[in-house]
DNA sequence: GGATATAATTGATATATATCAATAAAAAGT
DNA sequence: ACTTTTTATTGATATATATCAATTATATCC
């Protein structure tokens, strides 16, 4: 199976965000006409914060991260990202710059749709700019949370709710093998890696987890819960 | 000088933020028939997380905070709410409930648009939509920023950052008088109360800044950047 | 296929931070 | 004016976490 799916226009797109579902054929036809795909490998940067903001993307195949650096130059992993998700560089109307990078951890598939045409059809299809508008609302406000728990939680909260994302929302699956390294998934948790190794290690002990290389079997996921929550 | 604005209409209110300024006379005028304003005392809730978001607010007189509760209960202030500016509850366009809450630390006047008001202008106004989403796209940025701050530097450049936030962004003077409590600083920065005693001292036994009761003057903003900045 | 780099792992130690405890000061109620 | 409550303040102590150091394993490069 070809990772990209150039043969493939718009219209009849498999692997586009539901909620380009509410243009018009027309509509599609134009943003079809208006981007570009490009294939990623994994540690490949899409694009990298700092830079300028001129694409929507659109997630089609793979998976990345989406990461923050920082005034002390420390990197932070805010959320993965993976198929079919649109980006925004959250500065994408205001023609603004990318204020986080986006990294391919596996080989991805980036759909490229140009800036200006993508205003074009917000402007002329008032349920696509809604429904945009509330997905980037949901996108924020998960962020918020994910944020403000980092700030709150001890490091064993912080390695249980990563890992419960991980199962749920991500591999959705348990148990489920990471693609990240575990150097990542304590850039996730925002604590050093010699502590994520420790907590892993004292949640395998605990039976709460069974860690095997990069696998990873939730054994008791009440118990996990309340750690993330209480954390 | 009364502190609500009842005697004024939308179109010739002085006290709107900078949005409404690209809506039609006919546009304001639906506004305003489809608002009503709120005055608050000091300590009062505006609005709490976790309550259905009905209303666009804009904030036209004094002081208010943006605070969230996390999944261990524990507080933490977003940012601080002056005049001129709107509040959305994030979750305004698909009738969610609010992620925070929003406080009054002073007495404030509080406009209140009607959900279904906003979202009819929304729709007849692109230039409208736009300048909102742009300002919504802002505000997330910034608060991504603080956040991601917040988990990474040291408590001392916790305040530091804290401090300039306050004397530049809220207060824009220097020296500044706090209107917020010291335990409120301290759930500004995400840290203990007495961390944040321990280090105001610190600052000021340093001469980086000269604390004064509630006033607090920065002496060197240089070095108080530049912790806020390594830290 | 050995050399080199990178990631994984663990224990010991240092440091930062929160918590606890006690007191002082200020504000609010009666 | 006096009690009560909240806020402010400081030092001592405990705890959590990062850092350092050393080792092993795994991947990557000539």
């Amino acid at each position: 199976m070809p990772l990209h799916i150039n043969s493939t226009h718009c219209p009849d797109c498999i692997k586009r965000s539901s909620v380009f579902d509410l243009l018009t054929p027309e509509e599609l036809n134009f943003i079809d006409e208006n981007r570009h795909e490009v294939v990623y490998n994994p540690g490949e940067t899409i694009f990298k914060q700092g830079t300028a903001c001129t694409h929507l993307l659109s997630f089609s195949a793979g998976m990345a991260k989406i990461h923050m650096t920082g005034s002390n130059n420390r990197n932070m992993i805010i959320r993965l990202i993976k198929p079919v998700e649109y980006i925004t560089g959250a500065g994408l109307l205001g023609n603004n710059i990318h204020h986080y990078s986006v990294t391919a951890i596996e080989k991805s598939c980036v759909c490229f749709i140009e800036r200006m045409a993508f205003i074009k059809v917000l402007e002329s299809n008032m349920n696509f700019t809604k429904a945009f508008m509330m997905l980037s609302q949901k996108n924020m406000i998960t962020t918020l949370n994910k944020l403000l728990n980092l700030n709150q939680k001890n490091n064993q909260g912080k390695i249980a709710e990563a890992l419960l994302y991980l199962s749920e929302e991500i591999y959705e699956s348990n148990p489920f093998t990471l693609n990240i390294s575990k150097v990542e998934l304590s850039e996730m948790a925002g604590m050093s890696k010699e502590s994520t190794f420790k907590i892993l290690r004292s949640f395998d002990k605990e039976d709460i987890i069974k860690v095997t290389g990069n696998t990873v079997e939730i054994l008791n996921q009440d118990l996990l819960s309340q750690i993330s929550n209480k954390g």
